[in-house]
RNA sequence: GGUGGAGUGGCCGAGAGGCGAGGCAACGGACUGCAAAUCCGUCUACACGGGUUCAAAUCCCGUCUCCACCUCCA
């Protein structure tokens, strides 16, 4: 296991690194997830897509991984749209918390090890704080605000991991400088501010009720449940800076390592623009899986490497399910021809791409040399197997129970309407045992009609149902 | 102003000095009663201008265009 050598982007070293686990055998992860304040989109779910196969290769790798995602359940936009929605901003935490699951579940997304959320540690935050404050980098707002800020000038290193220097950022557009030493100070602890903030949202604190500022709770919660030092921190590209700057800053200023290793993925944008911007609510997860099944968004996702920006489209996202599509009628055939398909060995071309700062498109190249070669073969066992394997370590094993039946039909329907073709398909057969092809295809057509699809194969025909994404172009 | 990233064939999307990634689409062929699927084949590109090199999509210089971040956007 410990010969194996995985390779990964660092962004603080801006190179691809030899990766080794702080502690051997063992790999902790911990990855920014969303703030709960709407909808979860396709860019949203990119980042948890990307993680969960760098989580599944490394344990594929014989790695004993510690995932850990936190959810941000209190801040100001939460608060905000609570408030325009007129109901309790943890109602709308909360809810958006299940949608987002319910995203995550769609696309295969393993559950972490454990999901932290920051209102459930703010002792560990305020802990935290102390030890800042005491070690002279951190200090109480003296104009009243009950807010404690960070205090850049005093840590000579901030700036490391985005290699930016103090006296070339753009001070805060927000102009208010509120009890700030320097603009570029980020809050800690934000005071509670008694007319516009509901009660709910302020907790006790040394330095009087407040609640908590963005970067200390992953800080804090990191080193709860990795350590002082762990191997990799995740997250979008767009969270290099501030956030993981200031979590950087604010952990090593109190004394801890904190990551080793820094991974961002890229973004998904549309037509040239954040997803965060675009118009509506168009392309959030439950509309586009409308269009496809949560294992090709996942194929879509996954096709690209998770360093390359995207640009989403429709089309693209159906163009993939197509070829996804044909994958799983290779396995399919398979099958059918075969029996029960095993999990195989992964190709060694698969996992030396894989192991090259998660190579997914060269992956997926060697997957369908396999499936062509697997199509070529009059017994293509092992290299259904094989794809399986490939596919598994993916996330995208669609004989996986998780993806449920094919289609999300119930599976004992699936049973009554086997049964129902299979008397037609008899028919047809009879038909064209005597020629009779005026017959046979008015059989098909019906069956074409019903949305079954019939398929003539060397070993007998088989059925299913019409892809369903070209059946839905009625709205 | 600072810090990063990108421009690849009809489309998506890899690669990062030589030996044509892969997918989708299209076209031709095989198979088929027909179709579908599958297989075989075809089309085959690196924003622009210079340069280095036996060899450049890949390195260097310049230009253009686009994107992200710069204190609570994945």
């Amino acid at each position: 296991m410990s010969t194996v050598s995985i390779r990964l982007y660092d962004t603080a070293t801006r190179e691809v690194r030899d990766f080794a686990p702080l502690e051997e055998g063992r790999v902790g992860i911990y990855v920014c997830g969303l703030t709960v304040q709407g909808e979860p989109h396709v860019g949203h779910v990119r980042s948890a897509v990307n993680f969960d196969v760098l989580r599944r290769w490394l344990t594929h790798r014989g790695y004993d991984v510690s995932f850990i995602r936190n959810v941000t359940d209190i801040d100001d936009k939460i608060l905000t749209k609570a408030a325009e929605q007129g109901r309790p901003w943890y109602n709308l935490a909360y809810d958006m918390k299940r949608e987002l699951d319910r995203a995550y579940d769609a696309l295969g997304v393993l559950p972490p090890t454990y999901e932290p959320s920051a209102t459930g540690h703010v002792p560990e935050m305020l802990e935290l704080i102390d030890r800042l404050i005491t070690r002279g980098h951190a200090y109480a707002a003296d104009d009243g605000s009950g807010d404690v800020y960070f205090d850049v000038r005093s840590w000579s290193d901030y700036g490391e991991l985005t290699h930016q220097r103090i006296d070339d950022m753009e001070a805060a557009e927000d102009a208010d400088p509120r009890g700030k030493r320097d603009p570029r100070d980020f809050a800690l602890w934000k005071g509670w501010k008694v007319a516009t903030e509901p009660e709910t949202a302020a907790w006790p604190s040394p330095y009087g009720p407040g609640r908590p500022g963005w970067h200390i709770e992953c800080s804090a919660m990191a080193g709860k449940y990795l350590g002082a030092a762990f191997d990799i921190h995740g997250g979008g590209v767009d969270l290099r800076f501030p956030h993981h700057e200031n979590e950087l800053a604010q952990s090593r200023a109190a004394g801890h390592a904190f990551a080793n290793f820094w991974l961002h993925n890229a973004w998904i944008t549309t037509k040239g623009e954040k997803m965060s911007k675009s118009l509506g609510n168009s392309l959030t997860i439950p509309k586009v899986l409308e269009r496809v099944r949560g294992i090709e968004l996942r194929y879509y996702i996954v096709a690209a490497h998770y360093r390359s920006h995207v640009e989403f489209s429709f089309e693209a996202l159906e163009e993939a399910a197509t070829g996804f599509r044909r994958i799983e009628a290779f396995l399919d055939r398979a099958q059918e021809t075969a029996g029960e398909v095993p999990v195989g060995e992964i190709p060694v071309a698969f996992a030396a791409a894989m192991d090259d700062d998660l190579g997914t498109p060269a992956a997926l190249a060697v997957l369908f040399d396999t499936v062509r070669e697997g199509n070529r073969a009059d017994d293509p066992t092992s290299q259904a197997a094989a794809v399986r394997a490939m596919l598994a370590v993916l996330g995208l094993d669609p004989a996986v129970p998780a993806w449920g039946p094919r289609g999300g039909d119930d599976q004992a329907l699936t049973g009554v309407v086997d049964a129902l073709v299979k008397a037609l398909v008899e028919q047809r057969a009879e038909a064209r045992a005597s020629k009779d092809f005026a017959t046979a295809d008015a059989i098909r057509g019906q069956l074409a009609a019903a949305g079954v699809v019939l398929t003539d194969t060397a070993q007998g025909v088989t059925w299913a149902l019409a892809d369903p994404t070209t059946e839905k172009d009625s709205d």
